[in-house]
DNA sequence: TGGCCATATAAGGCAAAGTTATAATTATTC
DNA sequence: GAATAATTATAACTTTGCCTTATATGGCCA
């Protein structure tokens, strides 16, 4: 029992007759008569009575008649339910990000979301350095990283460049100077982020670079908590510029501007270079260049190209 | 999309593997690949993620995951229901007979519900006369008639000899004689059913056959009515044993045997020939057969062969 | 980087499904 | 009641398409 030769089934059932149904199926009456009595055969029942001439059904027809109708309408509705993923009108969009991170996915997911709204998102939270691997085992389809994966597999677009900022409470002596310099901050207390990090790794690196001594005594284990701690007066903090934007805003954290620590970061989005592109993954793509054209800095929309250069930038 | 392809589809999403649905579906693996391609493209869809190498789904091929799991079930209950069907789990029995014909049809319907009981039943009520062009007409499928129809479309089994029963009030002075002859009705009031039947037709001639006068004056619509007006006295009437059984055992009507009326009527089911009989009929047939057999006459089972002799006994 | 595993591709064979042509069957009509 | 018309069945032939064998390609892992 095929979907095709219910459908020839039902057309015979509807208009009356194997000739007719012929013609309305574009075949000839043989082939018509053809499908029926393999259909026959293969659900073992004669579905037409012959005798009556004017195609009505047997009760075993009658039967097969409303199974035929709910099977080939389950059959639109898959078509129709795969149409809609197409059109993004249905579908999933799985991400991954860290704590950090994903704070400059919500204005995407936000725009994203306004254009289509019937597809689902989930963001799922992991550190940074485990999403390639995880990736790899097809957890989610697209993640949000701080540095260029080692391994050809992926593929990466630069999409936000986020500057480092180091932080400190308003009443922080460093908070009135106007230039400060690396050496300045020889005698401050960094308050660390408790996970390590590229980011952790860099600061370390350029105070080495610097001679300058650096006092990480300190360790916490979310970003809120360095934020808040360093609002309340307690040493300075490097932290993206992104996690910070709104205490900047409000006053209750100050920025210091130390040329040395001039670093920017670069997030970007990573997929499986070999996996399609699932077309809710593929929207959301198109929402963030257009995010990038439309806002400019700091976001853009860079599709990074060449070989594996490791960790850079 | 057919629904041989989704079971290979299936098979491919379960295995995880190409190679092993080929297996497990007795192919070989460029076969199992064929299909897969055709029911992509046949869907526009990418349906497994190649490059993962694990026969794991796109969002797409999840989708259609799970139509085709519905699809699938569907068809098997399908299946299932035309084998319940074939096996009198389920079915429908159509009948027509008229106002006394349907009495004999109740014991055979007892025995055949409670060996098929989940076949429901229908007794269409209808004039004797117009079964055989309903019939024609597949209105139902089976008739109850008391005589052959002169056309060879049909095919009829005699099923029951009814008697006519010249019946009286038990206080009627007929009631005590021992024989009567018809030339003692002559003086007598035949109550008689106001539709013209074969029945009738044989009476009136019956009589002329034997020169008695044969006083018809009331007509009522109802054998019901006639007994009713029969027990109170009001003359005698001509009717089928079957419809006075009881009102003869007690006593409230009483059979007058007379020999030129020893005349009997062959209840008959009735058939389009060409037609092949339902599952439910068929059980219907060997519950009748097997009653004859078991209760003996009146009940018989034969069926008529030979040309088409009109109405006859 | 070479071997391994999985899927893709290509070519050939065969079964199934479609077509044309014609027969058989049944209803209709004069 | 034979001719006619309409409908489905049958037969022979063609084409399509599915499955097989053989081989290539591509990613993964040591």
């Amino acid at each position: 029992m095929e979907l095709n030769q219910l459908e020839t089934f039902l057309a015979v059932a509807e208009e009356h007759s194997f000739s007719r149904a012929a013609v309305r199926l574009h075949r000839t009456q043989p082939a018509v008569s053809q499908v029926i009595r393999k259909l026959e055969s293969s659900v073992g029942e004669v579905l037409f009575d012959r005798a009556a001439r004017d195609g009505s059904l047997t009760p075993a027809g009658e039967l097969l008649r409303d199974y035929a109708l709910r099977l080939l309408a389950l059959r639109r509705e898959a078509s129709s339910a795969l149409g809609e993923l197409k059109s993004l009108e249905r579908g999933h969009l799985q991400l991954a990000a860290n704590e950090y991170t994903c704070m400059v996915l919500l204005p995407a997911i936000d725009a994203f979301r306004r254009e289509f709204p019937h597809v689902s998102v989930t963001v799922q939270r992991m550190l940074a350095s485990r999403i390639p691997q995880e990736l790899a085992l097809r957890s989610f389809e697209l993640g949000v990283i701080s540095f260029r994966p080692d391994a050809e597999q992926f593929r990466t677009i630069a999409v936000y460049n986020d500057s480092l900022a180091l932080i400190a409470g308003p009443e922080h002596p460093l908070a009135r100077k106007a230039r400060v310099s690396i050496a300045d901050l020889g005698k401050e207390v960094f308050i660390a982020h408790s996970v390590e990090s590229p980011l952790r790794r860099r600061v370390v690196e350029t105070f080495e670079r610097y001679r300058t001594p650096l006092n990480m005594d300190i360790e916490l284990p979310t970003i809120e908590a360095i934020k808040l701690f360093v609002a309340m007066g307690n040493g300075v903090a490097l932290v993206p510029h992104l996690t910070v934007a709104r205490e900047l805003e409000t006053g209750a954290l100050v920025r210091i501007p130390v040329d040395e620590l001039e670093v920017n970061r670069v997030l970007r989005l990573v997929h499986r270079r070999h996996s399609a592109l699932s077309y809710a993954a593929d929207g959301f793509f198109k929402t963030m260049r257009a995010m990038a054209r439309r806002v400019g800095p700091p976001f853009l929309f860079q599709v990074d190209k060449g070989g594996n250069e490791g960790t850079t930038e």
